[in-house]
DNA sequence: CGGGATCCCCCCAGATACTG
DNA sequence: CAGTATCTGGGGGGATCCCG
């Protein structure tokens, strides 16, 4: 039984798989990738996501918020509210296997082109 | 518009996203987690995916085909058919890759234990 | 502005049966 | 053994409306 093969409490069947959950969603990567440069506000993020529903925005952005990943921070002391999404530590921490996931891909599509 | 940002030809919205979508798939990870260590045969490998139905891994088997990181083997010298599966040589250069995402995953569950 | 609640449709995956 | 074909339902996601 290899670290790989073993059982979590989350039911996935290696890490790997607790990596992908965490990272699957519609919207989830590109949200990090936005959210890797800037905070960045509730409606400046759905801008920047050309058909994303604010429905769908507020499920990826809850899901990422209950694994850690990002936090939000509200300003009360306005009306209207103002609030901003930022990365946790842990969310930092996935910067590196964000970025080894991207130059994969860029290999794999010059790889496919060819 | 940085690579991140890119507009691949696939629809994704960067190479991120092209990796994830190369990974999603309900076992396409422990597949490959399987098919790093050893080449397998279908049945072999639906053994080993307690839950997996032969339709699903039939289906998951096929889009890693088509996406180039596996490839199957048909012995049709004998009948009944013998067919293995083993990774291409875009499969191969995913296993750095993927060894990160469970290092991280491993990283993760140990802090979220805390 | 930043969401939540509700309705509804469509597609994905399971079950089952069949085949080279 | 190694799959494919067909049917069926349950859930995910869009559209819409509402609220603090």
């Amino acid at each position: 039984m290899t670290a790989l093969q073993m059982q979590t409490r989350h039911g996935e069947v290696c890490p790997l798989d607790t990596t992908l959950k965490v990272l699957d969603g519609k919207w989830k990567s590109i949200i990090l990738c936005r959210l890797m440069t800037e905070d960045l506000r509730f409606t400046t993020l759905l801008r920047s996501l050309p058909g994303c529903t604010r429905r769908m925005l507020s499920l990826q952005l809850s899901q990422l918020i209950s694994d850690h990943i990002i936090a939000k921070e509200v300003d009360t002391s306005f009306v209207p509210t103002k609030t901003s999404y930022h990365l946790t530590e842990l969310g930092l921490s996935l910067i590196p296997v964000i970025q080894a996931m991207d130059t994969w891909g860029q290999q794999y599509i010059t790889a496919l082109d060819d």
